[in-house]
DNA sequence: ATTCGTTATATTTACCTAAACATAACGAAT
DNA sequence: ATTCGTTATGTTTAGGTAAATATAACGAAT
């Protein structure tokens, strides 16, 4: 067998996207450095279009995800909410026993 | 519960995707009409497009997946291999499992 | 009141991929 | 040998998305 599967998965909230690869990947980036701008540099992502990832989630989002702290002596910071990081765990959680779940499938059809 | 999650897969071979959906989806029309010129046109696709997608999926695959006949009275036409056929068949099964599977899996969470 | 690094937002530029266009090659049937 | 609709392939054009650039707003700490 050399074919194999792979997969995206994502989630979506009044079919927008809500989540995906991409996002969770800027989110966990935003808990380690505590800030949108750092995270964005990090992922070699412009602010930008960090910013407007983020915003969108959080509209769509059924609770905030982030929290943004703007201004101050050190400018301010975004952190994320508790609900974010169970997002975040979920989301990691269900895409790798997707993975698992395909390898078995594949493994199991005639593709061979 | 108001999110919804979302999958697309594909499959790979030397690294190189060999099908996606959009591919199936051509493979389906050429069945259909025993032709990649009409296929492409059902689908809105440019025939070089639809050409390029399916030389791809023939030089990657193990077995051939479609054979073409050029020139004649009637020009010509391309029909899909059993090989092609089964291939189909099996990612559309697969597909379909996979979205039962994270429907299970995302209602099983804490995602509500 | 000044400072500082951040969030917030608009505008312009660059790029890359897809579409559009054009043309050649093919060969069984007539 | 002509025809016909298909496969095969190169070249040009267009459009949409990402990147780059620029600037304003913010406010706790000093």
């Amino acid at each position: 067998m050399n074919y194999k599967i792979k997969s995206k998965i994502w989630i979506e909230a009044k079919g927008e996207i809500l989540l995906g690869e991409g996002r969770v990947r800027l989110l966990k980036e935003i808990e380690e450095t505590g800030s949108l701008n750092k995270a964005a540099q990090k992922l070699s992502m412009s602010y930008k279009k960090a910013w407007g990832l983020i915003d969108d989630v959080n509209k769509r989002a059924e609770k905030p995800v982030v929290t943004k702290i703007i201004g101050g002596k050190r400018g301010g910071g975004t952190v994320l909410t508790e609900y974010g990081k169970s997002l975040v765990k979920t989301f990691d959680q269900i895409n790798e026993s997707c993975w698992k779940y395909l390898d078995t499938q594949i493994k199991a059809s005639d593709l061979r």
